[in-house]
This record gives C-alpha cells, structure tokens and sequence, in this order.
DNA sequence: TTGATCGATTGGTCAGTCCACATATAATAG
DNA sequence: CTATTATATGTGGACTGACCAATCGATCAA
C-alpha cells in the first residue's frame, strides 16, 4: 500500500441491530399503556426496516424481563410494570432449607419492621386495616381451613400507608420468595389464629403510638425459628 | 358428524420448543461455572435437535436475565451469578427526586440496621472490618478528595458478615440503585470524614455488644435527611 | 524469526417458507 | 331470519439456507 491516502477512512458505524432494536422497542413499550398491543412482528420489522428475525429475539428479551407478553397467534402486549416482579435475582438459585428459610425470615423482618416503623413516625389513619383486620376475622371463624394469604393482605396494606413505592416493590419480592419456598419446601403456613392475633396486637401498638414496641412485635411474628431443621441446624 | 366414534382421537402433545430449549439451556447454564463456554449455536441446535433461530432465542432471554453473556464471534459464556443483580425490578421508571432519594434511604437502612443487628448477635469477628476501617483511614488522609467507594465496601463487608446470601444480594441491589442515582441526581456523596467517623461509632457499639446502639447508629448513618431538596418537599 | 495470508469457526442478520391456531367474514342449511 | 358451517386472513412459532464480518490458528513466505 502507498503512503499516500487520498480519501480520508472513517470507520462505518457499526449498529448492533438488535440492541437497537431493543432499545426503541422498550422505549415503545414505556410510552404505551399496559394491556395495549404492539404491532405485529411483520409490522414492526418493517417499520424497523429489519427482519423478522431480530424484532423477535428483542421481543424475547423484553419477554424475560417480565415487560411483555407474547401470545400466540394474538399479538403482544405491555404488561404492568407493577405486576409481579421477578425473584430470581434475589433468589440465586439456592436450595430451599431450613438455612434457606430462616434468611428469608430475616429479609422479611427487615423489610416488615421498617414498614411498621414508617407507618408509625407518620400517624398515618388506621382504619382500613383496622377494617381488614375484622374481615379477616370473620373468615377465620368462618372457613378456619381456608388460607385466603391473610398474613400477605395484612403487610401488603401496612406497606402502602407507609408510602414507600421501593419498600413495597421489595416486599412483593420477598412475599413472592416466601410463598414460593414455603410451597417447595411442603411445609404447613402456621397457625393462622396466632398470626390473627398478633396482628392485632401490632395494630394496637401502632395505635397507641408505641412504634419501638410496634416493631418488635413484628419482629417476632416475622422472623421466628423454623419448625423443621435440618441436622447441620442443631447449633443455636 | 355421526355418533359413532371408533378411534379415540388424542390431542398430540404440543411442546412449546423455544420453552424447551430455554428451559434446558438454563439447566445446562446451572451445571457449568462461570466463566464456562456454552458449546456454539450450531452445535446446540443440533444437540437439541432444532434450529439455530430457536437456540438464538433462547439465549437472549438467558442474556436479557444475566444468567450468560454473548460474544460476538467468541461464543456464549457462563456469567458469575453473584454479579451486579439487575435493578430494573426495583428502580420501576420511578423519577429521581429528593423524594425518591428519602426512599432510597429508608430502604437502605432497613437493610443495614438488619445487618448490624445479626453481626451483633452473633458476635463475629470483627478484625477484618476495623482493618478495612484504617486503611480507609489512611487513604483519607492521603487523598481526601479521592471516593473510593468505602461507604460501599464498609457496608458489603459488614453483610458478608451477616451470613445471609440475600440480604447480601439485596443489599447489592440497593446499593447499585444508590450510587446510580446520587449520580443521576448530580449531588455530592457527603463528608466522608463524617462518614468514616460514623463508621468508627458503629464498630466500637457492635464490639461493645451494644447492639441496640449499633443499630441506631447505623440508622442515623443511613437515613440522614437528604441536603438538596425539590419545593414540594417543604412540608414536614 | 517474523510477517502476511488463508481458511475454519462463530455470532449477526436476512429473506423466504410452512405450520397451527385464532378470529372474523361469508356461505349455507334449517 | 337464525344458526351453523366453510372460508379467508392474520398471527406467532419454527425452520432452512445463505451471506456477512470478525476472530483465531495454522500455514507459508521473506
């Protein structure tokens, strides 16, 4: 080759297509509504000016990040970012033991006093927990088999008056992360008389402004030791 | 139609292939190390008996969920499932305000109080945290202007100390969240020589045994009132 | 030994084709 | 007219075969 070089050589930009494909599909997503529909993937390739090929992998992608959902012969459709959101970052994929459960006591019960303490400091109105709370026990005296996720209804709510949108996107992690575990490990919910009344009395604390005593309780009616332990557990 | 029927008509078993596929790669995923190398795309497809487009598929949802990174012309490895979990699931599109940066505090502490309360129960040796804690100081006074991350690392230690995998996990989740959007927000970290200050408290209470404090330090530590503020926030 | 070259491999992308299923529309039997 | 049955169309699912550009090694020449 000579020395001389007539014409200056800029590199060609290199687009990722599907990377950019992605990109201005998630942008297209965020700029819709849940439920609404994106257009075909014949429709969106050709918009795209791509194949068919790289509009499906980005699909995919937004797929399994839970920000899409593809069915078939019907189209695809946005789905609620608030809806449940995925565990397995949290999760890691580690066997589910007694070790395993007592951690995701622990996670809860951080989570679970922090909300306590929260509601408490703002002397947010009670009642419609104090409500929930009545409902859940006439049910209880009612269907006392049924399992109805009382526990789960009763924190849900607590969470929402602290107001607090990442502590309670964190607890519907965990919440997802217990059930789920607890349904693998085959193990029985509880006593659902005693959680009836520790709610209670929690709520009562909370009343009667007593946030430190508020947040033990619900310490303990979160993170108390397993019943079934494996044998390394016998320490402690 | 007539009424009789002499062949009992099955509905042939429809698998979802790129479900198949996805479900064994991620299996195959779970049972190499990180780092490992995933056989070719053309070498999948015929291992799995289907067409390089369905492999292709399901190893973007593998990558979109962290689980392996794709290199161009390189092959698909095998990432560190303890890497930088995604904080999408967390982050929700929320805008980042002064009002966002409180929750972000608040969950902060919620993670890190825990912490300090299961270092402290279990009395564990602390040596290496004060270790950290000199050379921190050290680097300090060498150069006060450089970051270094030690608030960070402080608190990740600290964790590991715990021994739950996923507090760990969500501390890191938080963490990430944190410095992404102090960033965002353009506001400086703070008085790191306060900070370090704090630090100090926070292991003298724990080797004291006075968990109690610890925890409260450590809330403080946290939790402290956010400097620069939006107008909205005048109340309270 | 050093450097260039060639070829095999790999992920990226494409066009085109066929399939199964769903929905809407049109045709038909009652 | 109604109700049922064909039919046409559109959709995502899957496959094939091909080409590209980058990478890595081996081979070959200076």
């Amino acid at each position: 080759m000579g020395e001389r070089r007539p014409f200056q050589i800029i590199p060609i930009r290199q687009v990722d297509v599907y990377r950019e494909v992605l990109r201005q599909l998630d942008g297209l997503v965020s700029s819709l509504r849940p439920g609404e529909r994106l257009g075909s993937e014949r429709e969106l390739a050709e918009q795209l000016n791509v194949s068919r090929v790289s509009v499906r992998e980005a699909l995919r992608a937004l797929e399994s990040m839970g920000k899409v959902e593809i069915r078939r012969n019907a189209g695809t459709y946005v789905l609620d970012p608030n809806g449940s959101p995925p565990i397995e970052p949290l999760r890691m994929g580690l066997p589910v033991d007694a070790r395993y459960l007592q951690w995701l006591a622990e996670l809860r019960s951080a989570i679970e006093t922090k909300v306590v303490e929260l509601v408490g400091r703002q002397k947010v109105d009670l009642t419609p927990v104090w409500a929930l709370l009545r409902q859940a026990g006439d049910e209880l005296a009612a269907r006392p088999g049924e399992d109805g996720m009382m526990d789960m209804r009763f924190e849900v709510l607590l969470a929402r008056l602290a107001g607090n949108p990442l502590l309670i996107q964190m607890q519907r992690m965990v919440h997802r992360l217990w059930v789920a575990s607890w349904a693998e490990a085959g193990l029985s919910p509880g006593d659902r008389h005693l959680f009836h009344a520790e709610h209670e009395g929690i709520l009562e604390a909370l009343e009667a402004g007593d946030v430190d005593r508020a947040m033990e309780l619900m310490h303990d009616h979160v993170d108390r030791p397993v019943v079934e332990r494996t044998e390394e557990d016998a320490s402690r």
